[in-house]
DNA sequence: TGGACCCAAGGCCAT
DNA sequence: TGATGGCCTTGGGTCCAG
């Protein structure tokens, strides 16, 4: 038996036949594999045993099956097509038999049912034998997966990036040509292509034959880009029509195939392509504005980028090239950076969920945990449910939030359930098939509040799988603590394990989603009211003992830290099917009156902040900059009178046109398409006079405004792109009086401070109203 | 006509 | 193309006193 990584996998139509292929890395070797022994099929729930003689009218074959649905036994019929494309229509046909029920699992792409059937695990090892073809491919008589210690996967990774030259606001491919392409490899290797200058014009017919040149001879498994789905590859491939040259990247020597409009995906056939921008926007919320440089900072990376307008390329082009050429480098290397940090993580992902890497990068949440259960369904004999028809959404009442006890407090110890969700859900058997409308109240646990029942025996579907995840990574992490925590097994096990931890916690969600295979509104209902119960019993116990509760949010609780603290936990959990843990202890804590909004000095000195505006990306930078400060006083120092002192100072600077315009920003992204909006508000406005200059606004684009003077009482007749304006025109009162002074006395008025205190009217109130 | 009040839209954060 | 709860700003409307 052979080896190597299983990079990919679809299919070939050979004489009328699809064949699955699976693109495999091997050493320094690239091999494919085909299996001519694999049909496409479905399943088929009969209504009555006509069934099978109606059905077989469609397909050639067609045999009896049992299956489980939702638990159940059930006699099924397996259908098989001809070919995988055959599918729909067929399945179109069969559903409207009268002798049908139901069609099942006709919507599973064929190269994807083979991993589930094979057990194949993407970016994992698998092993065959098999002969070769004179084609140099392999034609495999036996398939298997290999368990191994997972590492990350052996790919060579190609990182690129492309500069257009932009005399005009915008990038046209039919006007405007490519520059630079660069280029940078994980084995160290950077490449420049650049446009040759022809009669004044740029001419990029080189650059694009040279970019494919290299990507033929270094023969990337993985192409990553920032961005790469939206910007670089449609106007790569329009460029090449443009200028009529093939982008036979393919490793068949095929073009990218572009499937779907704004989430759209590129397929590169036998090699994965990643955007990094996509998994940033899903992975790393934290990260507020998602510049290639932001994400940089995010993630430690030690990186010195010559820094050129965007709007300035041309000109740096013309005049400067050195520099750009510099710039265009930076920014392939950088995204090599960051594709090295963020890359193991969609491995393990990939690996989790079988699914290829160029799929799992832009799933969505709910999609992974899906394709996750499909793969769990299969094992277990499940026949997997259909897709809901229309998303009919049927909100239900979520978590419970207790009002804070406002201001300070001293000593606060914060307790929480460990993944609340995931565990009510074990507790109470909660999953769609042990959901029962007529059980007795002994064979069932029955939701508080809503009354939904859950069969105790057996263990659910979703049960199951929830208790081996977290028996799984208890046992990586007890498994952790034998490596050192810079060592490469350590990284590789800790990857591992937040992968189970995000897709555990994301269980919950996934049940209620209305376009989930497995939405049952019961189960998700049931889980959120046993949660209200559990935090209502946990505070009611805390009084009764004596400890004051000073917040609660969903499955945390805020208690004044004492001796009776510890006895305390460990009667809960006597008493709960849940663990309470300590989550961390506050020497300082202030509160305001609003749930969802505190900040506490933790015993190490930092400061945890949470809903405040500095936590927000849609405040300016000023406003968040005062806030920080503010908290950091009240907390660290005690001295509330230095607060006012500082916001003063702040102002005066505002006034004096001190503060640079970078930090008066405000950004916010635009959701929908701009003629959609029904509340023209300032961002929205922003971003129409940023279109009318030519900039592409779509769904998902940050804006950065500021509000400028002018006649206009309305703030969105103000407001103007960032990039557009200039110190002079700020609107000093609107940022004193809705950035700097909204944010500094939501906290400071629990000091005593009024907003004219903040002001400090008594000394310049003349200059002040003469400033208006 | 301006201010008090209310509500919906919009966006982002906590859990 | 997981969920609900919650906060805040803005814009648009009504009502009412002056």
């Amino acid at each position: 038996m052979e080896e190597g990584w299983l990079l990919n996998a679809d299919y070939v139509t050979r004489n009328n036949r699809a064949i699955v292929r699976l693109w495999i890395v091997s050493g320094e070797n690239r091999l494919v594999l085909l299996d001519k022994n694999f049909e496409p099929y479905f399943y088929v729930i009969p209504e009555r045993d006509s069934a099978e003689m109606e059905v077989e009218r469609f397909v050639e074959k067609v045999e009896w099956t049992r299956r489980r649905d939702h638990g159940r036994e059930v006699e099924v019929l397996k259908v098989y097509a001809r070919h995988p494309q055959e599918v729909p229509r067929i399945r179109e046909e069969i559903s409207k038999l009268p002798s049908v029920r139901e069609v099942r699992e006709a919507d599973i792409p064929f190269a994807i049912r083979y991993l589930i059937d094979k057990g194949l695990i993407p970016c994992g090892v698998i092993e065959w034998s098999g002969e070769e073809l004179p084609s140099g491919e392999i034609e495999v008589s036996e398939i298997l997966p290999v368990e191994k210690g997972t590492s990350d996967p052996p790919f060579k990774v190609m990182a690129f990036d492309i500069e257009v030259y932009n005399p005009h606001l915008s990038t046209k491919p039919e006007r405007d040509p490519i520059i630079v392409i660069s280029c940078c490899t994980n084995t160290g290797e950077s490449k420049l292509f650049l446009a040759e200058r022809k009669g004044g014009n740029s001419d990029d017919r080189g650059a694009i034959k040279e970019f494919i040149s290299f990507v033929k001879s270094f023969d990337p498994d993985v192409i990553i880009g920032y961005n790469s789905d939206n910007y670089d590859w449609p106007y790569l491939r329009s460029r090449c029509e443009i200028v009529g040259i093939p982008l036979e990247i393919g490793r068949d020597g095929s073009p990218p195939k572009f499937r779907g409009g704004a989430r759209r995906r590129i397929k590169i056939v036998g090699r994965a392509n990643v955007d990094l921008y996509r998994v940033a926007e899903r992975d790393l919320g934290e990260v507020k504005i998602k510049t290639l440089e932001n994400i940089g900072a995010h993630l430690g990376i030690d990186f010195e980028k010559a820094e050129i307008p965007k709007d300035k390329i041309w000109e740096y082009w013309d005049s400067e090239r050195e520099e750009l050429l510099q710039y265009a480098l930076g920014d392939s290397l950088l995204t090599m950076e960051i594709g090295l940090r963020l890359l193991p993580l969609q491995y393990e992902f990939s690996r989790m969920i079988r699914r290829p890497l160029d799929e799992v990068y832009a799933m969505g949440r709910g999609k992974q945990v899906e394709s996750y259960l499909i793969n769990e369904a299969y094992s277990r004999g499940e026949l997997v449910p259909q897709k809901p028809r229309e998303l009919e959404r049927e909100s239900y009442e979520g978590a419970l939030v207790l009002k804070p006890k406002k201001g300070l407090h001293e000593n606060v110890i914060c307790l929480d359930f460990a993944s609340m969700y995931p565990n009510i859900m074990i507790a109470y058997n909660i999953s769609p098939d042990t959901l029962c409308k007529d059980c007795s109240e002994e064979e069932a646990y029955v939701a508080p509040y809503v009354n939904h029942k859950f069969r105790k025996e057996p263990p659910g579907f979703f049960k199951e799988i929830l208790q081996r995840l977290i028996e799984t990574r208890k046992k990586i992490k007890a498994e952790m603590k034998r490596y050192p925590k810079n060592s490469e097994q350590y990284r590789v096990l800790d990857v591992k394990q937040s992968t189970i931890k995000i897709l555990t916690n994301s269980f919950y969600g996934y049940m209620g989603w209305s376009g989930a295979r497995w939405y049952v509104k019961e189960c998700a209902e049931a889980t959120t009211a046993w949660g209200r119960y559990t935090l209502l019993t946990v505070v009611e116990m805390a009084r009764k003992k004596g400890i004051e509760v000073l917040y609660g949010d969903t499955d945390s609780i805020f208690v004044l830290n004492s001796d009776k603290v510890q006895e305390f936990l460990e009667e809960v959990n006597r008493e709960l099917p849940l663990e309470l843990e300590v989550k961390g202890l506050y020497k300082t804590i202030f509160f305001t009156e609003k749930r969802k909004r505190y900040a506490g000095l933790l015993e190490d000195g930092s400061i945890d902040v949470k809903g405040f505006e500095v936590k927000r990306g849609d405040w300016s930078e000023l406003a968040k900059e005062v806030q920080e400060e503010i908290l950091r006083v009240i907390l660290v120092e005690r001295d509330p009178n230095k607060a006012l002192e500082y916001v003063r100072k702040v102002i005066r600077e505002l006034k004096d046109g001190k503060i640079p315009l970078e930090k008066l920003a405000i950004y916010k992204t635009i959701t929908k398409e701009l003629k959609e909006y029904k509340s023209i508000q300032a961002h929205v406005m922003a971003a129409m006079r940023a279109a009318d200059l030519g900039r592409q606004i779509d769904p998902g684009t940050k804006i950065g405004f500021v509000v400028v003077r002018g006649s206009r009482e309305k703030v969105r007749e103000r407001a103007i792109p960032v990039e557009e304006a200039k110190k002079e025109e700020i609107d000093v009162q609107y940022y004193i009086e809705k950035q700097v002074l909204a944010t500094a006395h939501r906290i400071l008025k629990h000091f005593g401070y009024s907003k004219e205190d903040l002001l400090d009217r008594g000394q310049v109130s003349l200059m002040d109203f003469l400033g208006r």
